[in-house]
DNA sequence: TCCATGTGTTTCATTATATGAAACCCGGTT
DNA sequence: AACCGGGTTTCATATAATGAAACACATGGA
């Protein structure tokens, strides 16, 4: 008996299902099955559902399976809504306009965080960043940034939770995060990938509860420490406009 | 016994909550339990379910639910595929700066079509056009496009399932079908929605199958007919332009 | 032509598993 | 205090999901 779950299992599949597509973008039902680690025959019936429900359909073509219209709906929905990604948007635009570089928002989501809305820069030589990736809380602008102003019980369970090479290493990030809130932003130089710089700060709602950190990213021989700490104010502005947007 | 269907119903429930959300931003159990028809219960466990799997969220303050960060995953994913949305963005933006209207771009989806993309006229008075919306087949120029240029029997089939006043009007909506395919572009005038014009083209893809309907729509005083027959050249080859773009 | 192989689909017995009723919390009202 | 109305959990029951196996149907060797 244990402690039994209070989940439906077969909903869990089904959904596991939909997650194999944040990576892929047209799979085969055995292609599936092998991904997921699930029967042939269950994968097909749980397909069968998705598809008459409109979160998948099947290339014509190819008879793969691709993800559907619902999900172009629901997203759109989202957008529609007073969802931060959408209604920031125009306040980030400005922004690149202005720097010249890549700009990009994220949340955290457990021990992740994710890059739920970005707008890129237009030089030749810039960050690329996909919107939706999921990055690990333990490196880089935002990620200090998400912890730094994180509420005191949410930093405690997430340095708890996150990998330390050592005593040291955790009381020296931790001495870091005290510097980020007293600064009111954060930066990183080739810290989660070689050539990259980002600086961060975070974005609070109008309960001054911290939702999102707004970060700028670019190449580190442009974006140098000098540059980002002259952004910074600037940066910190706007996350601040953008915050009073939020409810 | 009867014919027993090949489709798993814990799913497709979860997927009928999750569809409610195309509508609702934010809802509580009770809530979702009474537009779905579900027992409480039987909510709370798949709710369990899709929030354990990042579909859903709750709101911190409000307790209720929302659509989680998956769904931004899935539909980031959806955008960086070769999905006719995202891929011809551009060319609508192209075609919206030279008409100075909005660009639409529809599928049809069983009886129904969707707007998957919109791009907005920047003029004062403009057709808003969400996307994500579903609006009958049987009425405006794109869902004319869309059952004129489709393939026989899924002509046969649309037209079977589409109610009609009689057979008359059965009759002059076939005869309107069949100029529409002589013109190669459809208008329409008030017809779905007063004060709002339209016209739209077909797209083809490589193998010439109707894969969308370019729309472009306005108030119909600035939209005249005569306007837009002036137009409709420039949006069939902007359609047959953004075809050569598809597999 | 026939057999092998790899798709996707369906059937079917078996049992796990999802279900809904009811009970239970827990804050907020009356 | 008693009473709501939300959310959560328990529990017995039978329903409904499961995976093995068989089937259909291509494709491509041999």
């Amino acid at each position: 008996m244990e402690d039994q779950k209070l989940t439906v299992r077969a909903v869990e599949r089904a959904l596991d299902i939909l997650s194999v597509f944040t990576d892929e973008t047209e799979l085969s039902l055995t292609e599936i099955a092998a991904k997921t680690k699930l029967h042939k025959s269950t994968v097909h019936r749980l397909l069968a559902s998705l598809e008459g429900k409109g979160f998948m359909i099947r290339n014509a073509e190819t008879e793969k399976y691709r993800l559907g219209f619902r999900i172009w709906e629901l997203a759109a929905n989202l957008s529609q809504s007073d969802d931060p990604a959408i209604l920031l948007q125009p306040e980030m635009e400005r922004l690149r306009d202005s720097l010249g570089e890549t700009i990009s928002l994220y949340v955290r989501d457990g021990e992740e965080r994710i890059r739920i809305q970005a707008v890129q820069s237009n030089q030749a030589i810039r960050r690329v960043a996909p919107i939706g990736a999921r990055l690990p809380l333990s490196v880089g602008a935002s990620s200090k940034v998400l912890i730094a102003f994180a509420e005191p019980e949410v930093q405690r369970h997430v340095l708890g939770a996150l990998e330390w090479a050592g005593t040291a290493d955790r009381e020296a990030f931790e001495r870091q995060l005290g510097e980020i809130g007293r600064l009111g932003y954060a930066t990183s130089v080739e810290e989660r990938e070689p050539g990259a710089a980002a600086v961060s700060a975070p974005i609070f709602n109008r309960a001054h509860k911290l939702v999102a950190a707004l970060a700028v990213s670019g190449p580190s021989n442009r974006l140098t420490l000098e540059k980002m700490k002259e952004h910074a104010p600037q940066i910190i502005e706007a996350a601040t406009r953008m915050g009073k947007m939020l409810k």
